[in-house]
RNA sequence: GCCACCGUAGCUCAGUGGUAGAGCACACCCUUGGUAAGGGUGAGGUCGCGGGUUCAAGCCCCGCUGGUGGCUCCA
């Protein structure tokens, strides 16, 4: 039976039976077949000796495309197989290691694997590996798959004892029963190093380039933290060794670019351990970057018919038992803080520590009673239903804005009329993040969300969700953020877990999806990623490093108003439940300014720029006409300084270059006789002229008013 | 929290058991120089914290603390 194979081109070819990947490269060329790496058989990714016994559209994997770019299928392939061979190499150093998983990730792999308890694996074994590693190479042992039946298979996995291969391949027959269980020697089956793989590989180890070792961390199996640990192991490989060293060279540079170096050089925020981990201290430079930023969001808030509201950082217990928040998230949360008086004669009287936890987390019958009631489903169970004499007050510090503002809303009375109610606050909340997660700006426990919370009727959900949109667009378009994706969480069609009518659902998530759409980027549905309350959207940005940060969130709630028992006067002169949509476009300033400062490079646009200006007088003869200029541009309104220091022009022009300062006007005689100023515009190396003093102030002055993205005082 | 690595001047870093160093930044002096570092002098340190080993510890050992990377893209 002949079968025919389609060729990128679009070409046919024609073979008589059923052919080897590599026999169908040899057909093309012999210069192909030496450079193949693997196949794509209809799209999907095969070793190169796999068979094609049907039609099929087959194309050569090869590492470098036609256009001469990195095929990232032959990447997959190359790290796949260094994992292989970074674990053989690890398991001659270290017996008893057993291998758990370990696949290609976009831009290195990883192993997961148990080590025996006396032996684990440090940085200083990097060497030696990488040595077994570089021999395997040398030795260019071919990849060889072999199926075995899935009974032979499993027994063959519990006989050699490990239990997460086994697990692996019982996963993979519960996922299909009737897949076949592959193996991959490196080298021949029986004489050398096997493992339990689904492929595809390269054709032989030679063909990996260069491999190395890149970093050690724990895992956890599964994922699951009270499941086994494990010893992930990072490595990754490219085609030759000047691309590793291009690529170690590229991560280098990134991380010269990362906010917590760029924040410390120009001095825009400092993290104190005495102070505590994970709280951010604005230190002046930074705070203007974040008080602009917050001014352009307010401003627009304005526009769109937003409230401004204050609420304290603190809240009682008994309002996040009735939000919900208290106990269930109590571990992403400060301790809460009980009264002196409690705690006194709760010490005098002996009571113990668990009975002390437990009377701060019960709830009064009363409580319960309500919420049970107006929620209509028991989200209050009994065993934490306490008398009112046993319970324990006390404060905390909060974790969200929203029973604040539910607080604000219901002390009022509503008419459908005054729907929507926006209530909008820079509002600082705090978290308990492990230890191991916070990371400079992008994850701390204290932080202020650029924070509102819009009551509004049901019908008004669509447009609300539109105009929370509408903002980002305008702030990322101002800003020039372009490189980020959108989610829309949706709810998983199969559970019943969530509240609120299907209908309002449908309406609400149609509405997110509209309004992803109106934003012109790339947005992913994921269903079940909703919030039990209602649907969302997020938005997510990438550092320099390539770690993916989420900024900000538009989440509409059919829970809240019940829990708080909120309500508005409809036309039928009967109360209705409003629906809550939370919204922190940017999620907070912190991660926010943390992911511009590596946008910019710490090269902020003039109306962010924490300095913007900076006289360089020639020498001490002009330092008067200096601070003319001074005076003129700080009347504008401009931030500006002058550098009096005794260094020569250059010496201050480098100072000032350091520090990311977007103008620096040079003044000497010449300028001083004309009224005028030469310009030194950041990013250009050259002097770019003079221009009169007047001029200047005018130009740069509608430049930060119209919040430009560019240097435009020479352009205008 | 867990695993690995790291913590020396404000910053970047050197210092393999014997009296704490460099560059930049800072202060002062000389220099008054037209577009990315003129020259000199000086000040600045509980070597993250606590314990131990040693005649002697920044260095070796233990504990703690803080930072960094990572903690599935299901064979």
């Amino acid at each position: 039976m002949s079968l025919t194979i389609t060729l990128p081109d679009g070409s046919k070819k024609s073979f008589p039976g059923p052919v080897s990947g590599s026999e169908v490269a040899q057909s093309i060329g012999q210069r192909l077949a030496k450079d193949a790496l693997g196949i794509r058989v209809d799209g999907q990714l095969r070793d190169l000796t796999a068979r094609i016994d049907r039609d099929a559209a087959v194309s050569i994997v090869t590492y470098k495309k036609r256009d001469g770019s990195v095929d990232p299928d032959a990447l997959f392939l190359m790290r796949h197989s260094a994992a292989h061979v970074m674990a053989e190499a690890i398991q001659r150093i270290v017996p008893g290691a057993q291998l758990v998983y370990g696949p290609p990730l976009e831009d290195k792999f990883y192993y997961d694997i148990r080590f025996p308890d006396d032996r684990h694996l440090r940085e200083s074994d990097f060497a030696a590996i990488e040595a077994e590693i570089a021999g395997i190479l040398g030795e260019n042992r071919a990849f060889t798959r072999y199926e075995e039946a899935r009974d032979a298979c499993l027994a063959r996995l519990k006989r050699e004892g490990n239990k997460y291969k086994l697990d692996n391949a019982e996963r993979a027959l519960a996922a299909d029963p009737d897949a076949k269980l592959s193996f991959y020697a490196t080298g021949e089956p029986g004489r050398n190093w096997e493992d339990l793989c689904r492929g595809p590989h390269v054709p032989s180890t030679g063909r990996i380039g260069a491999v190395k070792i890149l970093s050690l961390a724990s895992s956890y199996w599964h994922g699951d933290e009270n499941s086994d640990r494990l010893t992930r192991v990072y490595g990754t490989a490219f085609g030759s060794q000047a691309e590793l060293d291009a690529y170690i060279r590229q991560r280098e540079e990134a991380a010269a670019r990362d906010h917590r170096v760029i924040g410390a050089r120009l001095r825009l925020f400092h993290i104190d351990e005495t102070v505590g981990q994970g709280l951010i201290l604005w230190t002046p430079a930074g705070s203007i970057v974040r008080k602009e930023l917050q001014s352009f969001i307010s401003a627009e808030l304005r526009k769109q018919g937003y409230t401004e509201v204050f609420t304290p950082h603190i809240g009682r217990l008994e309002l996040y038992k009735t939000s919900g928040h208290f106990p269930y998230y109590k571990d992403k949360q400060f301790t809460p803080f009980l009264e002196r008086e409690d705690l006194d004669r709760l010490s005098s009287s002996g009571c113990t520590c668990a009975e002390m936890v437990n009377r701060v987390e019960g709830v009064s019958a009363r409580l319960a009673a309500g919420i049970n009631e107006r929620t209509g489903t028991q989200t209050i169970t009994p065993d934490r239903i306490l008398p009112d004499d046993q319970l324990l007050g006390g404060f905390m510090l909060r974790p969200m804005n929203c029973p604040h503002h539910a607080k604000i809303f219901g002390s009022a009375p509503h008419s459908y009329r005054d729907m929507p109610v926006r209530l909008a606050e820079f509002g600082t909340v705090y978290r308990w993040e492990l230890s191991g997660e916070l990371n400079g700006m992008t994850r701390v426990r204290g932080f202020t969300q650029d924070d509102a919370h819009l009551f509004c009727t049901e019908d008004q959900v669509p447009a609300e969700i539109q105009g929370c949109l509408s903002l980002v667009k305008t702030v990322f378009a101002t800003l020039g953020i372009k490189d980020f994706r959108v989610r829309v969480g949706l709810r998983d069609p199969d559970s019943d877990k969530y509240t609120g009518k299907r209908e309002s659902w449908d309406k609400a998530e149609q509405a997110c999806r509209d309004a992803a759409r109106s934003l012109g980027v790339p947005f992913s549905e994921e269903p079940g990623e909703a919030a039990f309350y209602g649907p969302k959207i997020d938005f997510v940005v990438k550092d320099v490093i390539g770690r993916e940060w989420q900024l900000g969130t538009v989440q509409v709630d059919y829970n809240m108003a019940d829990r708080f028992d909120l309500s508005y006067t409809g036309p039928d002169n009967r109360p209705h439940r409003p629906v809550v949509i939370h919204r922190a476009p940017f999620g907070s300033m912190e991660r926010f300014c943390g992911v511009l400062i590596e946008h910019f490079a710490g090269a902020f646009p003039t109306w962010l720029a924490p300095e913007q200006v900076r006289v360089l007088p020639i020498s001490e003869k002009t330092n008067e006409y200096a601070r003319t200029v001074e005076d003129a541009l700080r009347a504008a309104g401009v931030r500006v300084s002058t550098d009096l220091g005794n260094d020569r022009i250059q010496g201050k022009i480098k100072a000032a270059t350091d520090w990311k300062i977007p103008y620096l006007l040079i003044v000497g005689p010449r300028d001083a006789e004309g009224r005028a100023v030469s310009l030194r515009v950041r990013g250009v190396e050259k002097d770019a002229g003079s221009m009169p003093l007047d001029q200047f102030v005018d130009r740069i002055g509608r430049e930060i008013a119209e919040r430009r993205a560019e240097l435009s005082v020479l352009t205008q």
